[in-house]
DNA sequence: AAAAACACTTGACGATAATCAAGAAAAACA
DNA sequence: TGTTTTTCTTGATTATCGTCAAGTGTTTTT
């Protein structure tokens, strides 16, 4: 089974999670469709340039980060596999993108352009649909990023994901795990002492 | 002119930002809106409760807040009329809430139901789309309230809002500023003597 | 294999904010 | 209007985290 058929079904299983796109649907969708290869570390979405495609990331996972004013490097996110993955801002605005999307393994990735979207949304309203319902949930997931920040101190949200992707939790370098849990790494590395 | 009228007219031209809808589909969605009178102080949604309403504010200004496993409060956000409130992710899952709305002035507010939003969304592909754009605004933002937290530190987050919404500032109880902005009531007033 | 670059840990110190506590100012209420 | 309650400010102390710096261990490069 070749890559892109794997990747294929990994998309055709996510989608059904939202809605029942019929298979002539399905194919539309499809046929918009490429396939792109990532190098470990390569960059999926670059800072200042528009993000004009939307990515499914079948396998592997991602890193969101950006700089802020003073020069210093903030990683925002991560994102596992599968689902669909952007700069939301910069493609739903066609504005150039404040985040760097980096692969963090190689990897596989289907990619739309947002013209080609648009498009679809226009002739396919289950396709709308399906856009209005992962929009939905990208907005789910934000909200619940931000609360995670509000209630959890640094060290709750480290366990935390050590408990739900230990797995991935091995390869990610301290220092990017230190910025996203909002604390610099050596205060990372105490906490990790403390909790052995 | 009447209270509701002045809604209407302000969701008209709110609506008309994200798309052209004609004077029929925006009957339809307007017959499946009612208008409530809020109370200062009163809740709009309830925490431990189903949102099962979307609220579209004409004007005025609401505060979100949670509490915390230990008891405390900590306001998540403010939102400033005119646009659509409700604790989304209540209200698309379906769940009870963990926020609580609460109006900050006395306030007419329209909403429609859940189910009838979703029958909208059903027979009116306009209107879906609007969902869909709406959604997509929804993220945006928050993904802003989140990079804000990580880049901005509580005295830049303050300034801001008071150059951004300084006729509110005034009107919004000080613990409130603080717990939004992640500080102590102590610390912010020390934020505020230092940049007067 | 040696050298260099990078990643992580640990300690000392200083900056910043939380906590505790008291009092002033403002708002709500009788 | 005077009283009570709430909100805000200010000071002293404590705890936490960031910064700086040195040193260890690991990977990458030549």
């Amino acid at each position: 089974m070749k890559n892109i058929d794997k990747s294929i079904v990994i998309l055709r299983n996510f989608v059904s999670r939202f809605l029942a796109l019929d298979a002539p649907d399905f194919e539309k969708l499809l046929a918009n469709f490429e396939i792109d290869e990532f190098k470990r570390k390569e960059l999926i979405v670059e800072n200042g340039k528009v993000a004009d495609r939307m990515y499914f990331l079948s396998e592997g996972f991602v890193r969101f980060y950006h700089f802020k004013p003073d020069g210093s490097e903030v990683t925002s996110d991560f994102y596992f596999a599968p689902g669909f993955i952007t700069s939301f801002t910069s493609f739903i605005l066609q504005k150039p993108s404040i985040v760097n999307i980096q692969c963090l393994e190689q990897m596989s990735v289907l990619s739309i352009s947002h013209k080609k979207l648009i498009e679809l949304y226009d002739n396919y309203p289950k396709i709308e649909r399906l856009g209005r319902l992962l929009s939905e949930q990208a907005f789910i997931a934000s909200e619940k990023h931000l609360l995670s920040f509000l209630n959890d101190s640094p060290q709750d949200r480290y366990l935390w994901l050590c408990k739900e992707y230990p797995e991935y939790i091995k390869n990610i370098p301290l220092q990017y795990l230190a910025s996203y849990l909002g604390v610099t790494p050596e205060t990372l590395s105490r906490i990790r002492s403390r909790t052995l």
